[in-house]
Formats: structure tokens, C-alpha cells, sequence
RNA sequence: GCCGGGGUGGCGAAAUGGGUAAACGCGACGGACUUAAAAUCCGUUGUCCCGAAAGGGAUUUGUGGGUUCGAUCCCCACCCCCGGCACCA
């Protein structure tokens, strides 16, 4: 009777064994370096589903990578600065420190229940001051090099999270990411990085591997486009300003301009708006700021708008233009003023429509007679009504006419983007202090390097009230202005916890390395990151910030290189059985620990990664893992239980090589491509296959002995234990996991005989057994000689002769 | 509306330089073991039709067309699901 197979006990040996043994522990040796990488969780609480479909497929990869003789540094750490800690410790009255430390012991235990790779002597907690105290000191150098400024600028507000928000922490619908509470807005001054200042460096992502879909994202997100600031007079009694600009990409429609529109927020508004109007105007601006984004946004609306009473002069066409105010115009995109051309614009058009203003073709449909448009038109064309420009294709008189713009000192050929600059300033208390102190004589000061790190106060109230926790804490805010020593204030804001995950695998190398943010010998020897996984949903903010800080600490000579991450994959999503995203409020999350207590790690590792392919996600069905554990179980019998050895049919020992190379060929092309799914079932037809020779008879003792050891070698990577445990009971020196990956022989893997198919009319009529080299001329032959085609062929004639080697012989008859 | 990804048995899914559709599993059904159940093992299993059976035939990859000797795969039109973007001048 053979022992069964005890996973609980099989597991905790052997995470014991490894860990004792520093099995992970990566080392500095001649292997060539790959660093794989997966997105550090959120100290949220527990390790989920989700945790763990992030990190067991991850972690087969990385394991794989190291049997190919590569030097793998897998690492990991927590997210553990951020709201939730804060709302938890509002909530249930303990502090956020506690909160988030007593989560990151359980995750950890959790995380090490999973049987990971992970080298956890890297591990970096971000709420750490060692980590912070970078954070800071990365401001410091932003702020240095005019990539870090405060200004007054209306933010995104959250009343419920009671802080600002970055532009991508918005959804589209204008609700919180977080809380999804509508957000307002309000003016504050903030802390910015510059993003923008990249946005062409950040465009351009052509050096890396990268889904082309995430890149796309990005792409939208920064949002660049080409076009032409043009100046158009202003000439109103009492206001200074004598000119208005705006952006256009459409500068060929110039003289198609009938209107002007502002948007409501524009500074000029008060100013230019005559007093027969002002009572309207002042009603519309007052509505637009009440409204939220969601209805602000909504394109399906009518669109709304009112005149100024006054006008601004086309100085190409001398005419004089109405300026009206609309809520289609934002503030913060190009000048905040849009130049209306409703013949060549279709949000311009339905203005117009609206309200009665003249639509002024400059670009003639092909056959246009001078009717009215129906609907904008937006195709090329040759220039009408445009004066000197008359006749020429619109896309030459786009350049003919940015041209004449410059040469009159008009305006000026320029670039606008999507993409803002990004705020992190959070009136909130659990995150990295920005290390300035504002002094009443010196403004706002940088607080001195060597003064790092300004620690995060334990003892504040952290109710959220609006203004930050840390501003009521008065031994933290009174302090002396480092330039003047005179009494001063410390910034109570904290930063956007996306500064955190910017460089958090960078600090991975050397965690505890005090005197810059890496050691810079491990950054040279181990950056970028070879292989970066993990969700997609990161696309811009995480990926896009994170690149953003690479190019700067590169360009402070941190780090080396363009680009972060070289190759990325994204998993796809696992859901709950409902499809709905797996939440404790929709109840329905599917909880790890018991299936893992009733089937163990190894099991759930492989079901997860057997349900489909990685990049897919999708409802997840607990169902199926009875299979999975099946076929460890039949894995372990095979083992343990030997076949009868002896003098096998010659056929069958080929048969059992061919099977067992063809399946290591197979599970190779499978792990290159994460196609686990495939991988695994290759491997569960080594083991019928295997099983099947042994039930036949006396087995080749060489040909068994090679299935059995590539099957467990292969085995490895995805069920760590139990081919550890199968490694050991077999005889076999320990480790698996330092074992290199079984390499095929194309020879034996190759097939000495196909099923050759024929088809009559393409229609499949018989199969026959056939050597794989067989020729046409015999194909056809042994074809035509089938009885079971022949009825198919009987009083027809064959008038074609299809043959493709190695698969199909079709006749066409008539 | 625009841009991606997808739609294949009862279920999760395989297979696309056009060539045996449904590998590998789950479930279901039948059987073995058992006093019994669980567990395990063996067999059957896309659908429909003919046949007592052996067997045979038709048909099937969201829908409708097209190209081809042959289409899950290529082309056109449409429907549905998922993700992203959406007044960006």
C-alpha cells in the first residue's frame, strides 16, 4: 500500500526546507540576470483569488525562467500607504500603522502559503520611512530640476474621500476611482509634477515589448496633437488684454469662423461681457460650476452656450467675429477658446444650429453647388471663400496658411496635449510627507537632505475634515525655516500613493541601502525590469507614472536606460461566478484558504492556471479543480508505483520517447508564450500516456525513467511541492527547482506514421494509416483505392487531385 | 459614436502561414470495487436521423453572404458580450 498524497504535509515540509536553505535567495553570479517582476499587492487584508492569479502564474514563469539557467530575481513587497488603511482605522477606531502592518503578516503568511520564489531578504514596504524618506527625497531633485511646482489650480475634489484627485484617478463617468462619489471642483494650491514635460519621450513606445493595446492607452491618454496657436484681435474699451488666442489643428478653416467660444471658467469672461448680457452670463457661468462632470461630459446633451455681446476681429479676414461663452469649450485643453467653424466642425455645427449663426463653407464637398450642409464637413477639399488661398487642397493650404500666421507674427505652429500635469498633493493623512516648510519670509523651502526623512507623525487625528490631519498636529507643523531659522509652517500634505509604486522595484534591490535610493552597482547590474506582469487596469496611471519617474531618475543618473519595463503582460481579470468583479459587497468572492486546505497550493496554482489563458481572466467556476487534483494524485501514483520493468515491444519504447519529447517540445513553446492552460493539459497526456504503458506490460526501464523525470522537471515550475516531494522519493538529488528545464530531440519527438485523410469534395470520407513520408503518388494511390471512397466516386469522374503531405489527399469528382 | 479583445459541446476550453472541429479537463450517464456511501478506476458522451446491433448518413464554430477543391481561420455586412476612449478645438 503506497502512502497517500498528504499535501498539507507535503507543503509546509518543503516551504520549511527552501527557506532554511535560502533556495530563493537571489545571488550575484555569471548567470545572465532577468528580472521578473509582478505588481506588489495592496495591504488591503487578505490574499484572494485575484492575489493569487496575479502571483502562482507568475511565479511558474519566473521558475521556468531560472530552470533555463537564467538568474531570476523575483521579488516582492506591499503597497501600504493609501485610503483604505485610513477608512479601516476611522471605521474600527484602530490606527492605520497597525492596520496595515497586521495585514502585511497575514498577506505575508498567505503569499508563502502559494509556494513563491519570491526573495523575500528584498522585500520593501512603502510606509516604511526607510522606503519614504526616497519618495522625499525625489521631490527634492523634482523640485530642483523645475519638475515639481505648486500652484492654484482647480482639482478634482472627492467629498466622500475628502481630497483631491489626479486626473486619472477620475473615471469617465467623473465619479472617484476609489469611492465612485461624484466629484467637484475646487481651487487649491497643490503640488504638481510635470509630466508634461516627457509627453513626447513618453509617447514614443516603440524600444519596449508591450501589449499594443495598453499601449494604445497610452498613446490616447497624452493625447498630442499638432496645430496652430492663432491670435485674433481684441478690441474692448477698458480691458488690457488686445488679443485672444486659440488653439487649432484645423487652421485651414480659418475663414470659415462665425463665432468665438469661450469657456465658462475663461478669465476674460467678466471682462469682455457687455453689460446687457452680464445677468445671463453670470447665470450660465454660475450653472456650468454647479454642474457635474458627469453632466458636463455627457455628449449626447444639446449644446448649450450664451452671447457675451462682445467681439473679437479675424485678423486674416478682417470680419469681426461674436464671442460666446459654452460649456463644449474646457478651460485647461489649448487656451480655453475655441475658434467656431460650423461648416467643418460638427460640435461647431450644432452650436451654430442652435443658435442661429451663419455657417460659412471654406472647404468644398466634391460637387458642391453652394447648397447648405446638412452636417459638418470634415473630409478634404479645395479652398473656397479664403481669400488669397482660394483653389488650393486644404491640406496645403493648412501649411500655406500656418505659414502667412508666423510670417505676420499672428501665431505660431504649436503642440497641445491631453495629458495635464500631475497632482499629488492628498489632504489626507496616511502617505509620504512632502518635505517642504513654508516660511512667512522665504515662502516655501525644501526641507534639506540631511534632514530626511520628515517622519509621518504616529499620534495625529486623522479624521478627515478636508485639510489634512497633519495640519491640527502641531508639533509636527511648527518648526524653523532651514534658510532664515525664523518660525515656520511644515506642508501638510501627503503625496499620491502613486509616487510610491513609481520606483518601489527599484528600491527592491537594495532595501535597506541608506545613502541614495539604490545601490547603484545592484541598479547597474540588475535594471530594467526583464518581465513585468500584472493588471491592465494600471495602464495610465501606474505604467504611465512609473515610466514618467524612470526618465527622470534616469536623467539624475539613478538609474540607466529609457525604459523601466521591457516586456509587459497583462492578466486578464478574474471575476466571480456571477461575472461580476469579485467584491465582499456583491458577496461573491471565492476565498482561497479552503480549497487550499482541502486540495493544497499546488492544486489551486494549477487549476488557476488550467481555466484558460492568463491574458483572459473571466467568472471564475471552482468546479473544476476536482480534475486537477486527480491528476496530481495519478502524478503520485505514477511514482511511486513502478511498472514491471522489462523487455518491451520496441514500438512501445519508441512510442513512450516519442510521447515524452513531443510533450517537452510542446510545454517549452507553451511557457514562452504563458499559455499555461495548454501546458498543463500536455503534461496531464504524459501522464495517461505513461500510465498506459505502464498497465500494457513490461516498460522500457531508460524510456520510463526519461518520462518520468522530464514529466516531473516540467512539473516543477507549476506544482513546486509535490514535484519536490516526487523528485526526493524517486531518488533524485535535491533540488528539483535548481534542475535545469528537459531539452527535445526533433528526432524522437517525429511521428514515423500520419493518419492520412480523404476527402471527396472536401468532404472527410476515410482515414487511413499511412508512413509519414509517403509520397503523392502513393497517397493518391492508397486514396483511391478505398472502398469507402469509392462509393463517393462510383459513376463520377475525378477531375482534380488535391494532396497536401503529411495531411489529405481531396478528389473533386463530378 | 470610435478603438481594441471576444462569441466553438451541458460547462471551462483546444485547434487559425485555410486541410481530421471539439485536445485536456469538469459535469452527466453506464459499469467495477464497497454491506452502503465517499474516494478511486474503466467505458460512453456535439446535435439529429436510419438500424435490434455491428454500423451508416446528415449536420455543427453568433447571423447572412462571398472567395476556395476545402473556411473556426481570409473578405463583406450585421447582431451580441467584455475592456478602453469619448464635446481634446
Amino acid at each position: 500500500m503506497t502512502e497517500r498524497y498528504n499535501p498539507a504535509e507535503v507543503e509546509k515540509k518543503w516551504q520549511a526546507k527552501w527557506e532554511a536553505d535560502g533556495l530563493y535567495q537571489t545571488t550575484d553570479d555569471d548567470r545572465h540576470k532577468f528580472y521578473f517582476l509582478t505588481m506588489l499587492p495592496y495591504t488591503s487584508g487578505d490574499i484572494h483569488v485575484g492575489h493569487w492569479y496575479a502571483m502562482a502564474p507568475a511565479d511558474t514563469a519566473a521558475r521556468y525562467r531560472r530552470m533555463r539557467g537564467l538568474n531570476v530575481f523575483f521579488p516582492i513587497g506591499f503597497d501600504a500607504f493609501g485610503l483604505p488603511a485610513e477608512n479601516a482605522a476611522i471605521r474600527q477606531g484602530i490606527h492605520p500603522h497597525k492596520w496595515t502592518y497586521d495585514n502585511i503578516d497575514r498577506m505575508r503568511r498567505q503569499i508563502r502559503s502559494i509556494g513563491t520564489m519570491f526573495d523575500w531578504t528584498s522585500e520593501t514596504i512603502s510606509s516604511d520611512p526607510e522606503y519614504y524618506r526616497w519618495n522625499q527625497w525625489f521631490f527634492l531633485k523634482f523640485l530642483e530640476k523645475g519638475l515639481a511646482y505648486r500652484a492654484l489650480a482647480p482639482a478634482n475634489w472627492c467629498p466622500s474621500c475628502q481630497t483631491v484627485l489626479a486626473n486619472e484617478q477620475v473615471l469617465p463617468d467623473g465619479t472617484c476611482e476609489r469611492c465612485h462619489t461624484s466629484v467637484t471642483q475646487r481651487d487649491l494650491e497643490q503640488w504638481f509634477l510635470r509630466i508634461t514635460n516627457y509627453a513626447d519621450e513618453l509617447l514614443d513606445l516603440s524600444g519596449i515589448d508591450w501589449p499594443e493595446r495598453i499601449a494604445t492607452m497610452q498613446r490616447n491618454w497624452i493625447g498630442r496633437s499638432e496645430g496652430v496657436e492663432i491670435t485674433f484681435g481684441l478690441d474692448i474699451p477698458g480691458v488690457d488684454q488686445k488679443e485672444l488666442r486659440v488653439f487649432t489643428t484645423r487652421e485651414d478653416t480659418i475663414f470659415g469662423v462665425t463665432f468665438m467660444v469661450l469657456a465658462p471658467e475663461h478669465p476674460l469672461v467678466p471682462l469682455i461681457t457687455t453689460p446687457d448680457r452680464r445677468a445671463e452670463v453670470d447665470a450660465y457661468v454660475d450653472q456650468a460650476r454647479r454642474q457635474t462632470e458627469i453632466e458636463r461630459l455627457s455628449t449626447e446633451r444639446q449644446k448649450t452656450g450664451v452671447f457675451t455681446g462682445a467681439y473679437c476681429k479675424n485678423l486674416l479676414s478682417g470680419r469681426d467675429v461674436p464671442i460666446w461663452i459654452a460649456d463644449y469649450a474646457l478651460l485647461w485643453y489649448g487656451t480655453g477658446a475655441v475658434m467656431g467653424v460650423p461648416a467643418h466642425d460638427q460640435r461647431d455645427f450644432e452650436f451654430a444650429q442652435q443658435f442661429q449663426i451663419p455657417v460659412r463653407v471654406v472647404i468644398a464637398p466634391p460637387d458642391w453647388d453652394g447648397e447648405p450642409l446638412e452636417q459638418a464637413y470634415l473630409d478634404p477639399g479645395v479652398m473656397v471663400n479664403s481669400d488669397r488661398f482660394d483653389g488650393l487642397p486644404n491640406d496645403e493650404g493648412k501649411e500655406a496658411i500656418a505659414d502667412y500666421v508666423e510670417s505676420e507674427g499672428w501665431g505660431k505652429r504649436t503642440v497641445s496635449y491631453r495629458i495635464r500635469d500631475w497632482l499629488i498633493s492628498r489632504q489626507r493623512y496616511w502617505g509620504t510627507p512632502i518635505p517642504i516648510i513654508h516660511c512667512p519670509e522665504c515662502g516655501a523651502v525644501p526641507v534639506p537632505e540631511d534632514q530626511l526623512p520628515v517622519l509621518l507623525p504616529e499620534d495625529a487625528e486623522f479624521k478627515p475634515t478636508g485639510e489634512s490631519p497633519l495640519a491640527t498636529h502641531e508639533r509636527f507643523v511648527n518648526t524653523t525655516c532651514p534658510r532664515c531659522d525664523g518660525p515656520a509652517r511644515r506642508e501638510t500634505d501627503t503625496m499620491d500613493t502613486f509616487m510610491d509604486s513609481n520606483w518601489y522595484f527599484i528600491r527592491y534591490l537594495s532595501p535597506h541601502y541608506d545613502a541614495a535610493p539604490v545601490d547603484p552597482e545592484r541598479a547597474e547590474k540588475w535594471l530594467p525590469v526583464d518581465q513585468y506582469t500584472g493588471g491592465a487596469e494600471h495602464a495610465v496611471m501606474h505604467l504611465l507614472y512609473a515610466r514618467f519617474f524612470w526618465k527622470v531618475a534616469r536623467d539624475l543618473g539613478v538609474v540607466r536606460g529609457d525604459e523601466p519595463f521591457l516586456r509587459l503582460f497583462n492578466q486578464g481579470q478574474i471575476m466571480g461566478p456571477d461575472g461580476q468583479r469579485m467584491s465582499k459587497s456583491r458577496g461573491n468572492v471565492v476565498a482561497p484558504d479552503e480549497y487550499v486546505a482541502r486540495y493544497g497550493a499546488d492544486t489551486f496554482r494549477c487549476y488557476l492556471m488550467f481555466i484558460g489563458p492568463w491574458d483572459e481572466g473571466g467568472p471564475f467556476g471552482i468546479e473544476g479543480i476536482a480534475g486537477i487534483w486527480r491528476w496530481l494524485n495519478r502524478v503520485w501514483g505514477l511514482v511511486l508505483n513502478q511498472p514491471s520493468f522489462g523487455q518491451a515491444p520496441a514500438e512501445a519504447v519508441r512510442d513512450l520517447r516519442r510521447l515524452t519529447h513531443q510533450t517537452i517540445r510542446k510545454a517549452t513553446a507553451d511557457m514562452e508564450r504563458f499559455r499555461f492552460n495548454t501546458l498543463l493539459a500536455a503534461l496531464m497526456e504524459l501522464t495517461n500516456g505513461l500510465l498506459r504503458h505502464r498497465d500494457a506490460g513490461p516498460v522500457d526501464r531508460d524510456a520510463w525513467s526519461e518520462g518520468v523525470q522530464s514529466l516531473l522537471l516540467m512539473l516543477a515550475p507549476v506544482a513546486p511541492h509535490v514535484s519536490e516531494e516526487l523528485w526526493a522519493r524517486s531518488g533524485r538529488p535535491y533540488s528539483v527547482h535548481t534542475q535545469a528545464w528537459p531539452a527535445w530531440d526533433d528526432d524522437l519527438a517525429r511521428e514515423d506514421e500520419i493518419t492520412l485523410v480523404v476527402q471527396v469534395n472536401g468532404k472527410l470520407r476515410d482515414r487511413i494509416q499511412a508512413p509519414a513520408d509517403i509520397d503523392e503518388e502513393r497517397a493518391t494511390e492508397l486514396a483511391l483505392a478505398s472502398e469507402r471512397v469509392r462509393q463517393f466516386t462510383k459513376g463520377k469522374q475525378v477531375a482534380k487531385i488535391i494532396y497536401v503531405p503529411g495531411k489529405l489527399v481531396n478528389l473533386v469528382v463530378k
